[in-house]
This record gives structure tokens, C-alpha cells and sequence, in this order.
DNA sequence: ATCGGTACCTGCACGC
DNA sequence: TGCGTGCAGGTACCGA
């Protein structure tokens, strides 16, 4: 589900959370649960403040009152919800004084993550597309040697940017998803990194794109799907030229495209 | 050191 | 109604 601008709607939606003491938490299913015993990290964290909650990339990371850091990815189907009633696919239960604070995820790829230190997976990760300065954007570009669709999912390259998000950008840039990294010239990376700049702004501003189930933690979806203009739109006729977008798999990943409008 | 391919898991839409 | 197939916002890990 969740890709950079679902992941900040969601920390955004639970910025009430900030500074609220966890009264309980209770791990149903250890699959999420990553290198760690339920009931000693539920006793870790019990009575504690979340004191700031961050997104790095796709990773949401809450700071505790008295060390440590709770890390959430929500993987494909991950979601927190705020005073929902646990169902089916709840893995987690965090009680907060005015809140309960839900983590469901049916596919169950999402994790949560207590560390002591700065989780590692959360360090080893990219900068913010956001806040890339373009020149390093572009050095990076020149360093990989492998197809550009492959390397904006690269969470080591920039973090947050998922499959929606790359096929979207790309088509604003004209660039084939199966196009070189380092064959990509300046200007092109210029549009590039205009438009991933663009599309993430937008999505943000839209709530994110709710395909199927993805909600924020008030339950509310997105609405950036309206604006999608190659995903999942295949045989559907490109906005700019009329040809319909064509689907292939790069990286074994779907990518969306105009075969007309992004040329090899 | 970088890469591409595979595994992980459930649910849904589709054709038969 | 059921069954098989393919597909779905993700990352981690393996071997080349």
C-alpha cells in the first residue's frame, strides 16, 4: 500500500500520539514482531512517552521517553489505525490514555522494530527525494549502471519512492522505465528529479493514492489515484498523446508506461 | 560491491 | 460453487 506520501499521511494523522504515554501494547503475531520477545518489549515499553514521531523513507520511527526507538514499516498492507476495533489481521495494540492505536496488516510484509540504537535499516537508507540537492541526484544517476526503474525503487538511492511513484514520474519525464541510469543525460535527470519532486508534492497534498484499502489512521483515504496517469492504466489512452499505456514487467515489478511519450 | 531473482503472505478478480 | 491462475503500494536475502 504505502509509499512515501501514504507513509507521511499516516505519521501525520497520528501526530496527536506525540508526547502521549503508552498505557499497554500487545503483540498478537510474532511474524511482524522483528528479533525480539513480545512481553519483555511490551514491558520495555509500557508507561513510556512517544516523544517525536518520524518518517524516514517509508519507515515511520518513534523516539521513546528513555531511550530506544519503535520503528514501523507498513510493507504492502500494513495500516495504523486510531480507535478501530481490532479484527482479523490486528498484530498489535497500543493503548494510549484518550487512544488506541491499531497495526493491521493482512499480507503481513510490514514489521515492527524495537531498537536501542537508531534502527540499522533506517540508517542504511537514502536520502529524501524531497531534499536530495539535484547535483547528487544526478552523480548517482551516472554511478549505477542499471535501469532507471529499478533504481528509483532502490530505497538505498532515495528513500520512499515505490512502484505508483516511479512509473508516475517517469512518464512526466518522458523516460522509458527500462532506460540506463547512466545513460540518462543532464537534462533528462533534470526532468527527472522536477518530476518525482512534483508527484510526491502532489500526493501529499492529496492524501496519498488509495488503490484498493490503503486509509490514513482516521480512516480516511487518499484521492491521488484520481491523478495517476500511467499506473494501473494499462490499455487506457496516454493523457498527452492518445496511445494506449502499455504494461511490462522491469525488475519483477509491473511498470506502467507510453510507449509513444517514454521512447528507449 | 552491485545487480537481479526469489521468498515471504493473504485477498481479490478472472476464466473455466 | 469451487478451483486454478495471476496480480497487488513492500523489503530481505541469496548467489552470480
Amino acid at each position: 500500500m504505502p509509499e512515501l506520501p501514504e507513509v507521511e499521511t499516516v505519521v501525520r494523522s497520528i501526530a496527536p500520539l506525540t508526547g502521549e504515554r503508552i498505557l499497554n501494547a500487545e503483540f498478537r503475531n510474532l511474524r511482524i514482531l522483528r528479533g525480539g520477545d513480545p512481553d519483555a518489549l511490551a514491558g520495555r515499553l509500557r508507561d513510556r512517552r512517544l516523544l517525536a514521531v518520524q518518517r524516514y523513507g517509508k519507515f515511520i520511527v518513534a523516539s521513546m521517553e528513555g531511550g530506544g526507538y519503535l520503528t514501523v514499516h507498513l510493507g504492502m498492507t500494513g495500516r495504523l489505525l486510531l480507535g478501530a476495533a481490532p479484527g482479523k489481521h490486528t498484530h498489535a495494540i497500543f493503548t494510549f490514555p484518550r487512544a488506541t492505536l491499531l497495526f493491521d496488516d493482512s499480507r503481513q510484509f510490514g514489521s515492527i522494530e524495537f531498537s536501542e540504537d537508531f534502527p540499522r535499516r533506517v540508517a542504511r537508507l537514502g536520502p529524501e527525494p524531497l531534499e536530495i540537492p539535484f547535483d547528487e541526484f544526478a552523480a548517482a544517476l551516472q554511478r549505477h549502471k542499471t535501469r532507471i526503474k529499478s533504481l528509483l525503487l532502490n530505497q538505498t538511492f532515495v528513500r520512499g519512492v515505490g512502484n505508483i511513484y516511479a512509473d508516475e514520474a517517469l512518464f512526466r519525464a518522458g523516460i522509458h522505465p527500462q532506460a540506463l541510469t547512466h545513460r540518462i543525460r543532464r537534462d533528462r535527470a533534470r526532468k527527472l528529479y522536477d518530476a518525482i519532486v512534483a508527484v510526491l508534492t502532489e500526493a501529499i497534498a492529496a492524501g496519498g493514492s488509495s488503490i484498493s484499502d490503503y486509509v490514513d489512521a482516521e480512516g480516511r483515504p487518499g484521492f491521488f489515484q484520481i491523478s495517476h496517469r500511467v499506473y494501473q492504466r494499462t490499455g487506457e489512452p496516454c493523457t498527452a498523446c492518445q496511445t494506449p499505456i502499455r504494461r511490462i514487467v522491469v525488475t519483477q515489478r509491473s511498470s506502467h508506461f507510453c510507449p509513444r511519450c517514454q521512447r528507449r
